[in-house]
DNA sequence: CCCAGAACGCGCACGCCGTACGCACGTTCC
DNA sequence: GGAACGTGCGTACGGCGTGCGCGTTCTGGG
């Protein structure tokens, strides 16, 4: 028989019982203690300092001091809590609040440039995007559409094309920056530190490259660079050229 | 009495024998029956026709006639095998064998296409590129990296830059095809289709996006249309803007 | 001031999950 | 003949999301 306390009820619950009630700690509810803002908040406190993994309805229920099934009364369920995560970050995304014809070219730079860095910040993120999408329809979604379209619409593409070169700019940003969140998130759970990682992993690299001479030259080429500056030029040559390539429809 | 065939053995009990090999119910161990090639085919199997939630060892080792815990003679853990799985996909990209300076833009062209056709033909690959990233190392993976380089490489691009090239493209294609795949993956569980789907949800975003100028001329911009036809306008779109933006740099 | 009903927190239970461990068995090699 | 090995599997552990029903607290209308 395993030692555990005994499953059946025992009326008058066990060990949470106070002696007397003079000695109960405070009659009543101590704060509402819960709501969705709250629920959010600590999701997101969780979520940026251990992952998605570590995001489970009981963790995050603990943290708050209240039980799992609580978080219920607030939030559908899981998925929509992460959503309303997302949504939540995506209020961290800096968009110009008027658009400049002459400055379309910066304005768009300035919002790739604050997506990736928000999606570094909380690389949970690129782990949600595959399964849930954008999250279309949350509020700080649409005000971001709203702004980068208005950056194109101003810049001279007309309505439908305006649509087209933001959804490219997007796919850009948050296909490199899946791949380095991914990245980080592999990383943060190794315990190491990049150059030691890769350091670590070149010989076994080298090895598998051994059949393709490009792909030699790349690793040898990129070698002894400080990877988290070589990451941050290829998202500017990528995002030159894309801002290149919508420019050619414009000017 | 459940019709069974009797799942365990009892090989030498006296009286069961069989008078002859060919009626005999296939004595002792059946076959090898688990191999890691047999594993990942099989679980491509299930995460093709049910997707990533349905992926688990216990079902996976049922549809193989075996227990969960066999597969682990196999396969490390799950997340090896979606390793696996990944880079079985990734052989489905096709790619030029040789790189024609003249035709470099449509042999990148082609490898985008298909590289976003195989993600939306197996959409649970979005899920996983934002946890494992893209499974560099793999086989399949370096053999489409460095062809990819070599066409970068054969229409002049310098080494380093051929690299940025290749991951700008390849990032733009993820991202959209993400994008793309969730929302398939969504559409999928919801049982609808995409028509029916944007019917139903139109008012909302109308609604929604009340407030926002742009967005609303977006939305009813796209009423009515195909959403395939206009999904594949999309990314054909962005697709010739990268290209464009790279070939300034090369012309 | 009271009380009915709504909102809320929570314990419990169910059916899943990944996987560590050790046993039983067929095969193969000495 | 028997030891060593590879392989499949039963069992078990700790965790998960969440439906349900209970008791408590809060609120607003009479």
């Amino acid at each position: 028989m395993p030692s555990r306390t005994p499953s059946t009820p025992t009326p008058s619950s066990p060990e949470q019982m106070n002696p007397s009630v003079w000695t109960r700690p405070r009659g009543g509810r101590e704060q509402p203690a819960l709501s969705r803002d709250q629920i959010v908040a600590e999701a997101l406190r969780l979520l940026d300092s251990e992952g998605i993994d570590a995001l489970s309805m009981r963790k995050l229920g603990n943290r708050l001091g209240a039980g799992a099934t609580s978080l219920y009364r607030h939030v559908a369920n899981k998925d929509e809590l992460i959503e309303l995560a997302v949504d939540e970050i995506y209020g961290e995304i800096e968009v110009p609040d008027t658009a400049d014809p002459a400055r379309w070219r910066e304005d768009a730079a300035r919002c790739a440039h604050s997506l990736r860095a928000t999606m570094l910040r909380h690389p949970w993120i690129a782990s949600v995007l595959g399964q849930m999408g954008l999250s279309y329809l949350g509020p700080n979604y649409m005000r971001i559409s709203e702004a980068m379209l208005s950056v194109f619409t101003t810049a001279g593409f007309p309505p439908e094309e305006a649509d087209q070169a933001m959804a490219t700019v997007i796919a850009y940003v948050t296909g490199m920056a899946t791949s380095e969140a991914a990245w980080l998130t592999v990383l943060a759970r190794s315990g190491q530190n990049e150059e030691e990682w890769i350091e670590r992993l070149y010989p076994a690299a080298e090895q598998a490259a051994q059949a393709y001479p490009h792909l030699r030259e790349g690793l040898a080429g990129q070698r002894g660079k400080n990877p988290r500056t070589a990451r941050e030029e290829g998202f500017q040559y990528g995002l030159d050229r894309v801002l290149d390539g919508l420019a050619t429809r414009v000017n």
